[in-house]
DNA sequence: CACGGTAGGTGTACGCCGTACACCTGTCAA
DNA sequence: TTGACAGGTGTACGGCGTACACCTACCGTG
């Protein structure tokens, strides 16, 4: 009958249609309006069969970051630093302005997912071709923190949770597994300095206060000297 | 009877009461189980006592951040604009470290509050009696942003939508509600300075490309600058 | 060709959520 | 004394995420 016609003549389930279609749910209703049973309805589906393609909610949210991470431009090269990193910045903001919801996604869950961490890790990778110390790339990580995708202090923590399941528990000081160390070698070098220069003081490995006074300061005297020199509006 | 004794023993609900109650119980067992009914348990009260004194659950997470904002620091004076901002932020840092949950629900909801307002209104005067001009004040605050408080680019939007109920719609480009000029000032004269210097572009008020550019710059030349200096990190 | 496993879509049900609405009760002004 | 009203109660509804049992169409193997 007409019903199993249709049946049979609609494209399958997937991963991928789910995450674009949670995706373009997300963008045009808003993150408010994304739930299993309206993106199941989205899919001409009933809501439990997408989870035979994301284990739940939270994962679905995962892959849609992963998605629209996807869509910021890769570095160019052969050029300064300086411009690479803020040509990328700048793309990094036009995808977070396709997709309102994806800030306040990305800043509510753990950064963990690999397309986030291989986007931070090539920033990295930028820094230190450009000629920033280990110790001063990891600081301006921090700097740009909110610019570069909304992240504030986490970064090795999520690093460290990678590929890791279960709840996110307070980490202890702990290397990077290893496996992580491998596919994001710029966050592993980065987490290596972090953790064995701060001599004394026991594990932590990243100063958080300190690091948010190193992005303050560097504003505030960025401002001070536009001050100074009278500084008017461009045009 | 003794339920009877109980009940009139009991310290009767109030707004404030309320409001401090699931400020503790967010800072305690995290803001996703702070539900009506959990914090309705947590005053020995049926949930739907809680809606005698606010009106619904969004009303009750901006009186939350009025609470937490109120406990950042008031401005010292008596020294530089820039040791004064800089104690303030850090305050406000520290706030929003003792209260996890603050940030995510700041940015999530609109700033419209007038503790917000306020705080962010005493942070424009600083700048301005620091001698910066209008404009350059205006570019700073999008600059602070998120170690202001978290915010992005919503603060005129915020400002217009104070005092206004119903739902968050496009904003046109308007001239703010005269109550709120009035009570804060500072916001106001930044609001306006930003509407008539974009001369032709018809309204708008605040080139949000241009902000974000700008701070994005002030970070990267000054990153640039300790690079050239060989910089290395303090002891 | 038969057949059993399996991948993937379905249906039902549970416990949580926010909150509308009707109700009760104690207090206080007239 | 009364009656309005502020404030706490109880019930109920629709929406949410998702556990679990089920059904079905396919496919590799004998």
């Amino acid at each position: 009958m007409a019903e199993q016609a249709e049946k049979l003549r609609r494209t399958p389930l997937s991963r991928d249609r789910i995450l674009r279609a949670a995706v373009a749910l997300a963008d045009g209703a808003g993150i408010e309006s994304l739930s299993m049973r309206n993106l199941a309805q989205e899919l001409d589906v009933v809501p439990m069969a997408l989870y035979k393609h994301v284990a739940n909610k939270d994962e679905l949210l995962d892959g849609m970051i992963d998605v629209v991470v996807g869509e910021i431009d890769p570095l160019t090269s052969g050029e300064g630093w300086q411009p690479a990193i803020r040509r990328r910045v700048l793309s990094a903001r036009q995808m977070l302005r396709r997709h309102p919801w994806a800030s306040l996604a990305i800043e509510s869950r753990n950064m963990a997912t690999p397309a986030v961490l291989g986007y931070l890790d090539s920033m990295i990778g930028a820094l230190r071709a450009g000629g920033l110390s280990t110790d001063l790339t990891h600081h301006v990580m921090h700097a740009l923190g909110s610019r570069i995708l909304g992240f504030s202090q986490e970064l090795f923590d999520a690093a460290r949770q990678a590929g890791r399941s279960g709840p996110i528990a307070p980490q202890p000081p702990a290397p990077l597994p290893p496996e992580v160390a491998l596919r994001f070698p710029h966050v592993a070098e980065i987490a290596a300095a972090a953790s064995h220069d701060d001599g004394s003081v026991v594990g932590q490995g990243c100063d958080d206060q300190f690091e948010f006074e190193f992005a303050l300061d560097l504003l505030l005297d960025g401002i001070e000297r536009l001050r100074e020199q009278g500084w008017t509006a461009p045009r």
